[in-house]
This record gives structure tokens, C-alpha cells and sequence, in this order.
RNA sequence: GGCGAGGUAGCUCAGCUGGUCAGAGCGUGCGAUUCAUAAUCGCAAGGUCGGGAGUUCAAGCCUCCCUCUCGCUACCA
């Protein structure tokens, strides 16, 4: 932390076509929030931007499903995610879009700049899918074939959505346009590389050593071990970096500022981060700020908060953007989190599993502090270093014990004392107030924790300290025992002083828990009759306390007890345990759905979401050409270094055959042998993994993807032929 | 198969460059207390630090092998 900074500090732009869950809130929003209110809180200059990425064709895609235009579909959701992250006190600075023209100005300066500077750019010809009715090349998610991996016939052409499988368009089979439903043709076209592959040798280092052009641009030992270990992996793989692509066909993004290069766009990947600049700059510019003085030079600290999927991006290829660009600082550090499960599984949006942000604004609606208890239950599990889980028994438990048995009840306890004893008024302690301050100042060892591990980015840890702080009031209080004095002289100075002090712990607590809990800071501060917290106030705080001066002074009147968080578990009042138990119950009926799915559906009709869509029509003589017998697989064995493929030798009565299957990850070599299955034999013989392989298994596959043998009935042997 | 990150008390996790490193919080048990939201405070529980071997005077912390989890990646006619 260094006050003649100007710190930048970023969360990934939420992509415009979805909601999003408390996964890639823990991961990327809430933990920059944190950060960005200590450094404000501690007097620094910072500037917390965010924005919607908002390009893509996944996004006209979509559109074109839903029958709407691209930019009802990024209104909606750019409306949403701004507004919900809002509700749950995420303080960005300023939230922009991609769509902005200020934007699409700065993507083309820096694309026109990568041009001019010579060497970074490169065009090349190649040869793409084109749809002729439409007259345009699509791009790849315009493009839909069987997936090469898993046979999935709805692949698109950069992904398989079932296996997941990285594709390109020319690995699907049967490809379809989805523009026209016309096979598409192969034409040249040209298009924009970023020269990824000249950046990997000083990227190296910079990562290793944080050492940048010969000068030490940030300690390499703040970073988490997970994102160098990640980035080093990327570097050192044995093909090295490769240039890029960073235009495409559509017509929906950033137009490619060059002659010529109508109907393409540049690529979402590469318009996108620089919209951590344009947002800046629209900031500065309604603020009075110069946004260069956050983007350039020794003077800057960037930090890219992220997902662990994002580390790459944000490690190699933006900064290497930035490193070619020239005027641009590269980010000092770039925290990723791992990622969140939720009640033991990944989010799914599409099986209901896990709760998106404005859902739980609205299904705790009638829950009392809902920003701060989900704020709360997010940090104390907060995916920093390894994946996390939520769970809503632990969303209790944090909730209650933390913030309502130790630290709202000690504020309460103080409070109802006060008022009871001095009117709400803090009594006069006695006159050598270093000795009286002593206890608070004996908290030192937690306020280094607390700032030590905020500036580490260890939340989780931070958060720990700040419960450790009422904790040593609770103590303090026990010890103390000031309603017993009290009964005994109700003038005791002891008291005083002990209730007194108590107010100087409140007040701190105040302040500290601000980055994570604002809501409840506020509250705390109204209680004890004092504005919210600003900027610069931790700074003042820790500056009192090392120089023995009060925090709130003898004689300050206070506000009347409340409760500043009812616990869930309350025997009087169910209705919170209720929204809770309502969440829980609904993941229940999940998971007997899914079960009884199973049990009463045995092996059959397995209902895809869509049915497989029948191939093109063919002729006779097609079928005839192929050659499938009965067969018998004689031996089996796994193919080393390969997870899914089994080399077999397939007995077809008249001769023996190799046939290499990639069906390892569903059968073991053992159950397969003395299987009776069906062989094209006449399927060109084809090199897998160095093994010949003469011919193709044939194999049912369900909805989920299972494999099934199939066979001629138990009195056909091998040899036959089927027709 | 390759690469990366992990496998530490019932649970969630800290443990920096090897020598008070065997810890914290929660849960559990016992005790104290009554100002407070059936809250608080104290004490205790003995986990071969995934398994095995090695280096060292000394190893969760270094090396090698094995194993499990997560992520990326290769093979998939």
C-alpha cells in the first residue's frame, strides 16, 4: 500500500448475455470491492472499474434463438448486473459497457496503433466456411456439425457444449451454417494475428521474476502460487505462444478499422479487456480526472481481480496487448480466485443448481441485512487459494456466529450497559488516558493481521481478525465484568473506564469492517451517532491509535441498543431459518428428480433435450458401401499416454484385426474382451497414436453421452455380414 | 499421457527462504458468568502433516516414486 500511488483496480467484465451467480461473485466482484474500499479507507487514490462486455456471437446467437436484437439482450442484462452488483455494495467507480462509442474508438485506436507500430499485427489468408445464400463467412459459433469428440450433432464451431471439447470449425462434421441451414463452402479469406508468439521470452520473466525492460516491476512473491504456476505452464509448454486471431466475420462488434475489412469485427477477446481502458477514460472524464495518469507510467498499480479461467488472458495475452501497444503499465498483480462450488457441486444454470445474484436479492428479500450476510458468508469462504464450497448450513453458521453472537451482541452488550448506566452518555475516563487506551492499543497484533492480509489479498484471513477484534471486547468485558462493579458502586471508575474503552473498540470495529460489511458499518456508526465511514478514515483510526488519542470522546452520546443481527436460529422467530430452509429444500428436490429419473426410466429413452436430427439423405448404394460384420473382440489393451483410447484385436472369424476405439474412459480393457460387437470393416485403415487401426467399432451413445456395445443376437458368430 | 494447483485435528483451513511447525476457527466435552440476540469467557480433545523411499545433525516445509481431488491440455475413423 503506498499513498502516491494511483491504484487501478478491475473485476472482470461480466459478459452481457446471462445473469451472474455468487460463484463469480466470490471470485472476481466481492473481493475487489474489499480491496478497493481498505485502499480508500486508508487514504489512497483508486479507481475501481468495471464494465459489460458486451460483443461476441455468442450474443447474436443468442438474438436470433430468442427472436430479439443483440441489443435488447445486452440492455437487459447490462441493466441487470449493474443494478444487482449496486444492491450488494459493489462500490465500482464506474460501470461502462463495450457497446459505448467511447469505447469502440479506443479498441480501434489501439488496434490502428498495433498497425502503425509494424511487427505486432500480420494478416494472413486463410480459408473459412461461407454461407452463399447470406453471402458472409461465418463465424465459428455460426457454424453447427457433429462434434468429433462425442458425436454430439448441436457442436458448435469453437466448442463442443456436451464434452466441452476446443474446436474449429473445419473439425466438425457435417457442418450446417446457421444463418441459411445450407452446408457452407470454403472460401479465402483475410485476417488479423496478434504475434502472441514474439511476447512469450520477457513475458517469462516478467512472470518469474516481476522483472520488466531490466527494472523490478512488482515482487513475483505477492502473486498466489496458482496463477504464476498456471501462467509458467502456458509459457513453457513445448509449442510455445502462438499468434492470435483477433478478427472475425460478424457483424456485430467493433469494426475493423482498416480498408477492406468490411463485415469483420475484431474478435470479443481482444476488444473486451480494453475496456478496462475506456472505462477509465469515460470515468475520468466525468470526474475531472486524467485517465492517463491511472493507465501510464512507474506511478501505476493495476490490478486485474479475476476467475482462475481468466488467468491467462490477464497474465499473458493483455499484457503482452499492452507491451506491444507501448504506453500502457502492465498490472502489478492479478489475484485470481479459484473457483465456487455450491452444495458440492459446480453451478449449473441449466440443472438449477446454485443461486444467481438478483435471486437472492429477491428471494431474501424479507431477510434483514441480506447484503451483508451474503458478503459475509462469501468472504469467510472466499475461493482465494484452492475451490471453495457454499453451503447454507455455513451461510448460518458464519452468519450467526460471527456476526450475531460475537460482534453484534458485544455491540449490544456495551450499548444496553451505557444506556442503562450513563444515559447512552460515554463516561469520563480517568485522566492518564495512556493507560486507559493501553487494552485497545494492546490490539495491535490484530490491526497488523487485518492490514496485513487485506494488502495480501488473504480475505479470509482479514475477516478472521476483524471477528478476533470483538472477540477481544467480548473478553475484555468478561473479564472486566463491569455489571458486577457496578452493583457494587454504581460511581465505580472502573466501569467508566471499562465501558469507555468498550466505545473505543466499537468505533474501530466501525471502520474495519467496512470493506467487507458497508451496510452494517453504517448501521454500526449511526448507533454510535457518527457519519459513515470515508476515506480516509482507517488511515486517521490506525494514526489515533498509535498515538494514543480517543476515538470517540467522554461524553459522546450514543444511540439506544438494536439489534444488528437477527440470528437465524432464533427460537421467537422462524421466518429466517424459513428462507433458509426454503433454499435447501429446493436443491432437494433437485437431486430426487434427478434421482427417481434413474431409477424409473430404466436403460431406455434417454430424452435429449433436442432429438438427434436425421442425417442427409443417402442412397442405396451408399449404405451398401460399407462393410459391417459380427465380431469378436479377442484382446484388449490401454494405449499409454492416450486416456481414451483401447487397442483391440477383433476376431472376425476369417481374420484377425487391430482396431484402436477411443472407448477407455467407459469400458476397462478386462470387461470389453469376449465382447461381441459390430465392425465396419472396410473403413480405411488410419494411424492412432502410432497403432494402425484397422476399422471402426460400432457403439450406441445416449443422452449423457454412455456407450453402448451392439450386437447380433447370441447364435450369430463372427464374420457375418449385416445389411 | 503432459502441465499446473492441492491432499495438515470430526469440518473449513494457516503454516514464509527446512531446526518451539504440529497451529487457528467451528463442532464436541467440562467448568465459569449473567450485561447481552439460549449470547459470552476459560480449559480439554493427542492429527504417524495422502503413502513409501531418500538428502540432512534436523523435513508438512528439499529430491524421487506411488496414490487421490480439481483445472488446463493431448489422443477420440
Amino acid at each position: 500500500m503506498d499513498k502516491t500511488k494511483k491504484y487501478l483496480v478491475t473485476s472482470a467484465l461480466p459478459y452481457a448475455n446471462g445473469a451472474l451467480h455468487l460463484g463469480h461473485l466470490a471470485g472476481a466482484y466481492l473481493p475487489a470491492d474489499i480491496y478497493v474500499r481498505y485502499l480508500r479507507g486508508m487514504g489512497c487514490d483508486v479507481a475501481f472499474i468495471c464494465g459489460s462486455d458486451e460483443h461476441g456471437a455468442a450474443i447474436t446467437i443468442r438474438a436470433k434463438k430468442e427472436g430479439i436484437t443483440p441489443q435488447e439482450i445486452i440492455d437487459k442484462y447490462h441493466a441487470l448486473n449493474k443494478q444487482t452488483f449496486e444492491q450488494l455494495g459493489i462500490s465500482f467507480d464506474h460501470y461502462d459497457r463495450t457497446s459505448a462509442p467511447l469505447h469502440h474508438e479506443t479498441a480501434q485506436a489501439f488496434f490502428k496503433k498495433l498497425i502503425e507500430k509494424g511487427g505486432e499485427l500480420e494478416e494472413r489468408l486463410s480459408e473459412q466456411y461461407f454461407d452463399e445464400a447470406f453471402q458472409q463467412f461465418l463465424a465459428d459459433r455460426y457454424i453447427m456439425g457433429e462434434c468429433p469428440n462425442c458425436a454430439n450433432p448441436e457442436a458448435y464451431g469453437d466448442q463442443c457444449e456436451k464434452c466441452g471439447a476446443t474446436l474449429s470449425p473445419m473439425e466438425l462434421k457435417n457442418p450446417k451454417s446457421m444463418l441459411s441451414g445450407a452446408t457452407p463452402v470454403l472460401r479465402e479469406t483475410s485476417h488479423w494475428y496478434f504475434r502472441l508468439d514474439k511476447h512469450g521470452d520477457w513475458l517469462r520473466d516478467w512472470i518469474k521474476t516481476g522483472v520488466l525492460d531490466g527494472q523490478q516491476h512488482h515482487d513475483p512473491s505477492m502473486w498466489k502460487n496458482h496463477v504464476i504456476g498456471q501462467c509458467l505452464s502456458w509459457l513453457n509448454d513445448g509449442e510455445g505462444l502462438q499468434p492470435r486471431s483477433i478478427t472475425r466475420d460478424l457483424d456485430w462488434g467493433i469494426p475493423v478499422p482498416m480498408p477492406g475489412a468490411e463485415g469483420k469485427v475484431l474478435y470479443v477477446w481482444f476488444d473486451a479487456p480494453i475496456g478496462y481502458i475506456s472505462s477509465t477514460k469515460q470515468w475520468a472524464a466525468d470526474n475531472g480526472k486524467n485517465w492517463e495518469d491511472y493507465w501510464k507510467g512507474d506511478n501505476v498499480e493495476l490490478i486485474h481481480f479475476i476467475g482462475k479461467d481468466n488467468i491467462v488472458f490477464h497474465c499473458i495475452v493483455f499484457p503482452a496487448m499492452l507491451k506491444a501497444h507501448g504506453d500502457y503499465a502492465l498490472p502489478i498483480n492479478v489475484p485470481a480466485n479459484q473457483f465456487l462450488n455450491f452444495e458440492g457441486r459446480k453451478f449449473s444454470k441449466s440443472k438449477g443448481w446454485g443461486i444467481e445474484q438478483h435471486e437472492y436479492l429477491e428471494e431474501f428479500a424479507n431477510f434483514p441485512n441480506k447484503e451483508d450476510a451474503l458478503r459475509w458468508a462469501l468472504i469467510r469462504n472466499m475461493p482465494e487459494n484452492k475451490d471453495a464450497d457454499f453451503k447454507w448450513d455455513e451461510f448460518v453458521d458464519f452468519y450467526d456466529k460471527d456476526l450475531a453472537d460475537n460482534l453484534g451482541n458485544f455491540i449490544n452488550r456495551v450499548l444496553v450497559l451505557t444506556n442503562n448506566y450513563y444515559g447512552g452518555k460515554l463516561p469520563e475516563p480517568r485522566h492518564d488516558a495512556g493507560n486507559i487506551l493501553i487494552d485497545v492499543v494492546a490490539l495491535n497484533g490484530v490491526l497488523t493481521d487485518y492490514k496485513e492480509a487485506i494488502e495480501s489479498f488473504n480475505f479470509r484471513n482479514a475477516a478472521q481478525s476483524l471477528i478476533g477484534i470483538s472477540s477481544v471486547g467480548n473478553l475484555y468485558l468478561q473479564e472486566q465484568k463491569p455489571w458486577f462493579w457496578w452493583k457494587e458502586n454504581p460511581e465505580s471508575q472502573d466501569v467508566k473506564n471499562c465501558l469507555f474503552n468498550c466505545f473505543q473498540i466499537i468505533t474501530l470495529i466501525s471502520v474495519l469492517c467496512e470493506p467487507f460489511i458497508p451496510y452494517t458499518s453504517a448501521r454500526i456508526r449511526r448507533l454510535l451517532n457518527l457519519d459513515d465511514v470515508q476515506s480516509g478514515d482507517l488511515d486517521k483510526i490506525f494514526f489515533s491509535l498509535n498515538n494514543v488519542r480517543f476515538l470517540l470522546s467522554p461524553g459522546h452520546q450514543v444511540g439506544q441498543p438494536e439489534i444488528l443481527f437477527a440470528k437465524i436460529h432464533d427460537r421467537n422467530d422462524k421466518s429466517r431459518l424459513e428462507i433458509i430452509e426454503r433454499q435447501k429444500a429446493k436443491l432437494k428436490i433437485i437431486m430426487a428428480n434427478e434421482a427417481t429419473s434413474v431409477v424409473e426410466q430404466p436403460p431406455i429413452i434417454p430424452q435429449p433435450s433436442s432429438p438427434i436430427p436425421l442425417k442427409e439423405e443417402i442412397q442405396y448404394d451408399d449404405f451398401a458401401k460399407m462393410d459391417i460384420r459380427t465380431a469378436t473382440i479377442t484382446a484388449a489393451e490401454r494405449i499409454p499416454k492416450a486416456d481414451k483410447l483401447l487397442k483391440l484385436n477383433v476376431d472376425l472369424g476369417f481374420e484377425q484385426r487391430t482396431v484402436v476405439s477411443g472407448i477407455a474412459e467407459h469400458f476397462t480393457p478386462e470387461e470389453v474382451v469376449g465382447q461381441r460387437v459390430l465392425l465396419l470393416a472396410n473403413l480405411a485403415p488410419r494411424k492412432l497414436r502410432g497403432v494402425d487401426s484397422q476399422g471402426m467399432i460400432l457403439m450406441a451413445e445416449n443422452a449423457e453421452g454412455k456407450l453402448s456395445f451392439v450386437q447380433a443376437g447370441e447364435a450369430f458368430g463372427p464374420g457375418l455380414g449385416v445389411k
